[in-house]
RNA sequence: GUCGGCGUGGCGGAAUGGCAGACGCGCCAGCCUUAGGAGCUGGUGCCCGAAAGGGCGUGGAGGUUCAAAUCCUCUCGCCGACACCA
């Protein structure tokens, strides 16, 4: 039987609920705007609700809480909020799954409540007055707007478009949601191509500012800036005209990123969609062609991208001019061209590019050197060089390097007109349009008099339909009147992609329940931008992206200063167990109720920041976790029984010097508080679990209780609230201290009180270690190698020699080489 | 294939040019206890040695440096992103 805990025994139940109902009451995380404090953004990534929150999900929240409790007590007025990403796909479909019935928002809804709850319960604190939900009108009345705004800018259009069609969600992809020309969601499901009306955000407009502003943000992880970069693909190159024989008045435009190359063209490809194709290709050639085109299309993307498939394509029988030296070359379809990009027609320069030169060799067409690698002209290419060089066989151009005849060519294409330089990049306009019912209706009506009518902004929101089934097939819904002319029209039964509400949540935080405007302009200066960003890496592009494109576009619109929105970025780590991931579903997650009723919120939440480095991919154990429960219960007694402490048998020769304990509590001071600011809380918790070790030998090694311990308890407490807020808060008020330790003021690091007026001096001699000596800081040169000499080990290592050469660094560490 | 990241004790990891292994887990020995999945003390990279001490050691090979886990070159392995973008 167990016996009875002692009174002042560690028990979190008792205090969690306890603490978590105070800082509630007293509004602890609320976010003034009117406060003279100096203001810090605090953000975590806003979670799609899917009722599925375990201690992994909850890691990046309490980096978000931990900080935002630091900044508190550091004097900032923090803005720390939360929502709800809570339209899109998994409410469908999980409302489907469970045998119809259940309504995406009740579903939606329900875990919303529960995934509060059990923030609660691990002491995480929002300002809950600030939550948002995306599906909610209140909300989505302002996305609709801002789509609206982005028409007025000529930033959203329509267009048939060949699009990417998941035949299992029965809806249309961004290209960024095809992976592998595979549905990212299912990623054993190809994706088919299908065309259709659809609407199209211009982020292309923004490429070059999106790409040269990343350049700014320096605390971005570099991966993510890489990424971005790639993915927005910036390259620079020409556009040239190739007249085609036999038709005068037209001709193919190509694009190169290697117009040096231009007189090694030896043929051309059309991507099977060009719209020359059917008029260029001979009646020869025609049958054979339809059918390759034919089946090109119908291929799906999978197909047609996989770089391991042979290229394959058929010659038109139509011939084109190349225009710097006049000579006739063929005119050829392969799939290996793509339509979406350039100007969906290439040069083919087999010499000097691996993918025409494969296609060279299996149809046996000619290819031409015409880049001399450094080491001189090949005579037999048995592959593309692709490199720079020397410029051969290229008439007046011969024996340039090709980086400048680049620029010649350039130059001597636009002085005739048949070509010019052009930038172009792999983004591609954002397809926003989704054929869901639980989205943002897209606010559009298509009347047959004034054609596509925007809703007029104050019939905002249009707002969805109760019944769940889709808008297309809900003609109570669509039909409606033209807001121009009173005549029947038909609303757009297509909804926005999610991404678009996630673009600009951060800023309706500035002033959720504006109902005049998307976010109130004075408020959202004051707390924008973001000073820290923190969720997965799995947002390294998308969502981004996108709200970097949002942001760029109302602040040219005027409605927002900043034109970047996250000023520094955390990626952090998944919480795996077992190796998998956590989750629910999987059977291996940890919830946050099992947690909080057995080893207690803050003992998880300790464990969470402890268990790795925050970036990192981390295993949860349970053995991990019961250390972190030890050392909770030894600061427990170290605080509130430091009598019971003391009276056990200490170390040998612990250090009992009150001077001795200050240092090491000033130290850690500054340790703590700059790793939080870095985020690296696992070290931050080690120095923790260093002081707390220095306290208890201190007090076992017979240490008095004096103004230096007493100053230590609270010292410690300090520094572990973000950490373990409900334990710490309880030591602090059982301490007699007045006031919440959510309000302490955080402790200051001074240098002075840091500094040991003793060091251990490391002597090696030849960069070998010999010797540690204990001598006063700041020793001077001379003084540390007369103490380095008089040592017997190093003398020995000397060999009775004497050092040619001396290094110094001060307080650290003397170098004899002799 | 291209780009990026990582590789350190039995384990998670610390150290970003200056004492390798902080902190924790685990393990070993001892103490305390009616008992221990509790607490305390000491130990714990590897090799030689009774010890003192010495040698080796951050995936591998080479290099730069007084000094390298850290910087450079090559290489192996794992992970991630992109993948015919002309």
């Amino acid at each position: 039987m167990a016996s009875r805990p002692r009174r002042s025994a560690y028990i979190p139940q008792d205090i969690e609920p306890k603490w978590q109902r105070t800082w509630a009451e007293r509004g602890v995380m609320k976010a003034s705007d009117s406060s003279p404090k100096p203001k810090y953004y605090d953000l975590v990534m806003y979670p799609y609700p899917s009722g599925d929150l375990t201690v992994g999900h909850a890691r990046n929240y309490v980096m978000g809480d931990a900080l935002a409790r630091m900044k508190r007590m550091q004097g900032f007025e923090v803005l720390h909020p939360f929502g709800w990403d809570s339209f899109g796909l998994p409410a469908e479909n999980a409302a489907t799954k469970r045998g119809g019935g259940l309504h995406p928002r009740t579903w939606t809804l329900n875990n919303i409540a529960k995934g509060k709850r059990e923030l609660k319960m691990l002491g995480i604190l929002y300002d809950w007055d600030r939550e948002v939900t995306v599906s909610e009108p209140d909300y989505y009345k302002w996305t609709q707007w801002l789509f609206l705004l982005m028409l007025e800018r000529g930033l959203a259009y329509r267009a048939m478009a060949p699009v990417n069609w998941c035949p299992v969600d029965k809806t249309v992809l961004a290209n960024e949601q095809v992976i592998n020309g595979r549905c990212w969601r299912h990623p054993d499901v190809e994706v088919e191509k299908r065309d259709l009306e659809q609407w199209f955000l211009k982020i292309t407009d923004y490429a070059d500012r999106l790409l040269d502003d990343l350049a700014m943000l320096e605390r971005w992880p570099q991966k993510v800036r890489v990424m971005q970069t790639n993915w927005i693909g910036r390259s620079m190159g020409a556009e040239v005209d190739f007249p085609v024989v036999g038709m005068p008045d037209e001709s193919i435009r190509i694009y190169t990123t290697r117009p040096d190359t231009l007189f090694g063209a030896t043929f051309m490809v059309l991507a099977p969609e060009h719209p020359l194709v059917e008029r260029i290709t001979t009646e020869k050639h025609r049958a054979r062609l339809r059918e390759y085109v034919e089946k090109a299309r119908k291929e799906t993307e999978i197909e047609r991208l996989s770089t391991e498939r042979e290229k394959t394509g058929v010659a038109t029988g139509g011939f084109a001019v190349n225009p710097v030296n006049g000579e006739k070359i063929p005119v050829w379809v392969a799939d290996y061209v793509l339509v979406t990009y350039g100007t969906g027609a290439i040069m083919a320069v087999p010499a000097h590019d691996e993918r025409d030169f494969e296609f060279a060799r299996r149809y046996d067409l000619p290819i031409r050197e015409v880049i001399a690698p450094p080491t001189g002209p090949q005579k037999m290419l048995r592959e593309a060089y692709i490199g720079s060089g020397t410029m051969v066989n290229s008439a007046q151009f011969d024996g340039l390097d090709s980086g400048e005849g680049i620029e010649r060519i350039c130059d001597w294409l636009e002085e005739r007109g048949i070509g010019k330089r052009s930038v172009k990049y792999r983004l591609r306009d954002w397809l926003i349009s989704r054929q869901r019912y639980w989205g943002a209706p897209i606010p559009i009506v298509y009347c047959p008099n004034h054609g596509i009518v925007p809703v007029p902004k104050e019939q905002l929101p249009v707002e969805l339909p109760p019944e769940y089934k889709p808008l297309s097939e809900n003609p109570d819904w669509y039909e409606t009147t033209c807001p121009l002319g009173d005549g029947p029209a038909r609303r757009e039964t297509d909804t926005m992609d999610t991404f678009i509400d996630s673009s600009w949540y951060f800023m309706r935080y500035a002033s959720p329940h504006d109902d005049r405007e998307p976010f109130d302009p004075e408020l959202v200066n004051h707390w924008m931008p973001v000073d820290q960003y923190t969720g997965g890496v799995e947002h390294a592009i998308l969502h981004l992206l996108y709200s970097r494109f949002f942001v760029k576009v109302l602040h040219d619109a005027g409605m927002v200063e900043a034109s970047e929105p996250f000023m520094r970025l955390f990626n952090q780590g998944m919480v795996k167990r077992f190796g998998q991931v956590m989750s629910k579903s999987a059977g291996n997650g940890v919830s946050i109720d099992e947690l909080a009723g057995a080893q207690g919120a803050d003992a998880g939440r300790i464990y969470e920041m402890f268990i790795g480095p925050p970036e990192e991919d981390v295993e949860w154990t349970d053995a991990g976790l019961n250390g972190v429960v030890k050392f909770l219960q030894r600061v427990w007694r170290l605080v509130l029984e430091p009598a019971a402490v003391a009276g056990e048998s200490g170390p040998l020769g612990a250090t009992v010097d009150s001077a001795a304990l200050r240092r090491k509590v000033a130290q850690t001071v500054g340790k703590v508080t700059e790793h939080y600011d870095e985020l690296r809380f696992n070290t931050a918790v080690a120095f923790l679990m260093e002081l707390a070790n220095a306290m208890q030998d201190y007090l076992r090694g017979g240490g008095a209780r004096d103004t230096a311990w007493e100053e230590a308890v609270r010292t410690l407490l300090k520094l572990l609230n973000p950490l373990a807020p409900h334990a710490c808060e309880e030591m602090w008020e059982r301490l007699g201290e007045q006031g919440m330790l959510a309000d302490a003021p955080w402790p200051v690091f001074d240098p002075g009180l840091a500094a040991e007026p003793k060091i251990v001096l490391v002597v090696q001699v030849a960069g070998k270690l010999r010797d540690r000596l204990e001598v006063q800081a700041g020793l001077s040169e001379a003084a540390a190698v007369e103490a380095a000499l008089k040592s017997e080990k190093v003398q020995g290592a000397l060999n009775g020699g004497k050092p040619s050469k001396v290094v110094y660094v001060p307080d650290r560490l003397i170098n004899l080489v002799p």
